[in-house]
DNA sequence: CGCTCAATTGAATGAGCTCAAATCTCGTGG
DNA sequence: CCACGAGATTTGAGCTCATTCAATTGAGCG
């Protein structure tokens, strides 16, 4: 039976856990604070203080340019660990900020240390982290090579298979609670732009959107369409 | 005196390192396979068995999609460590192949262990690969919100900031060993687009190529004119 | 010398951007 | 309960940056 809790969730999908250690990871599991949507968890230049895992909502990895430009360069979905590995760096070289309303857990260094002791625990981390640097080269490719169409159904194929470990997406439908300004941040091209790609989309059939609810209508041609290949998330099943 | 052995010259760039450490690294620092240009050093899907160091020329991360796109995500220059943390992975998702000719020391996991051992060697490879991850954030950054111009200037900047590092760029001058299809399939463009921006770049008198030597005339300027700041680069004297 | 690959240039086309305005949604206060 | 306002979505028109296709020139090598 999965977890209900989304942290512990996460990390089984990349190492299995014992009992005890569930328990250490659900012990530390709370406070949790409550973030309002488009506002900063670290901002660029702050010293890291702690590691924050996203319990609910959508955070995001960011950076501005000097010409007002806003570049999103990660999501971090329920589950996800935000900073694991930035936060030895002195100084944050980029902004972590809510999408949506999040649920945040903080947890200090001494508690990632006690937790890092268990080496199932520092496995799964660790695993974790290398999937979020493979998702960062697979958000290079997306950028660099696809049209923008295609870039949108790419990602909206990885959020679907995201979201599907930690139990958040059923029947190929999930809630996206980001605007078309975020997606469009996200991959490179203007709100315009995004959102008449997101037109285009529907008109093929492939996806439908009511509010903030996505319904990817053929998972499977979406996927050969935008040419998303899940085995840069590293998933058990995969090869 | 800095060293002449280019991996301890990058690595003391992140972490001094005794006497003993060095002779170590050093004692590792052979024997050097020669690889031609425009070789994979391991190909995707391979299943990694060691980890790999350039010594000397440019080496790069890189993945194809089925239109016949390829999109570069990483350089490798002398010094630089390939895969100090990908080889856990079962399977690479991605390439690596060399772009000029290079020499390339392959270190084996137990001497990879061996090294780890001396914290200070471990802690200077945690943050040369914590620099690669920052580094792949800022190239998002490019990719997805500067012009052509600019990525191409802002990549030259990038470049000479980090061979200054082991000493292979002096007075804003260095050997760049790629072809302009490979700085367009780097930066999202196409050969032709590269060509013109870099003849651009080369009307506004900020750089000069002659052959694969690079001047890079004005680099103050070219730093602005690109919207370059190193912070992203972790260094020793940085904020 | 002839070959191959890299660099360069031209012309036409197209994807994606800018600017601008209209419509829609939804939370807030009266 | 409704009106208002701010932010989000949508649509149109014109323009630009970048691409495609094609051809030429240049450089290095056996």
């Amino acid at each position: 039976m999965p977890s209900s809790n989304l942290f512990i969730r996460k990390l089984e999908a990349f190492h299995p856990l014992s009992n005890e250690e569930k328990e250490l990871l659900d012990r530390h599991s709370r406070p949790l604070r409550e973030v309002p949507p488009k506002q900063d968890i670290i901002r660029e230049g702050d010293k890291p203080a702690c590691v924050h895992v996203i319990i609910s909502g959508f955070a995001c990895r960011y950076k501005l340019i000097k010409e007002g430009r806003r570049q999103i360069m990660a999501y971090m979905l329920p589950g996800d660990t935000c900073d694991f590995n930035v936060f030895i760096l002195k100084r944050m070289d980029h902004g972590i900020a809510t999408l949506s309303r999040c649920q945040v857990l903080e947890l200090s260094p001494e508690t990632v240390l006690e937790m890092t002791e268990h080496p199932a625990i520092a496995r799964a981390l660790w695993w974790a982290n290398l999937v979020d640097e493979s998702t960062m080269r697979e958000w290079l490719v997306n950028i660099g090579q696809r049209p923008a169409e295609q870039r949108i159904g790419h990602l909206l194929c990885e959020i679907l298979t995201r979201l599907e470990i930690v139990g958040l997406a059923k029947e190929n439908t999930y809630t996206l609670p980001v605007t078309q300004t975020d997606l469009a941040d996200t991959l490179g091209m203007t709100v315009v732009h995004a959102n008449r790609m997101l037109t285009s989309l529907r008109i093929r059939d492939l996806i439908d959107i009511d509010a903030r609810n996505l319904i990817i209508k053929d998972a499977e041609r979406l996927k050969a369409f935008s040419g998303f290949n899940p085995n840069y998330l590293h998933l058990k099943g995969g090869s």
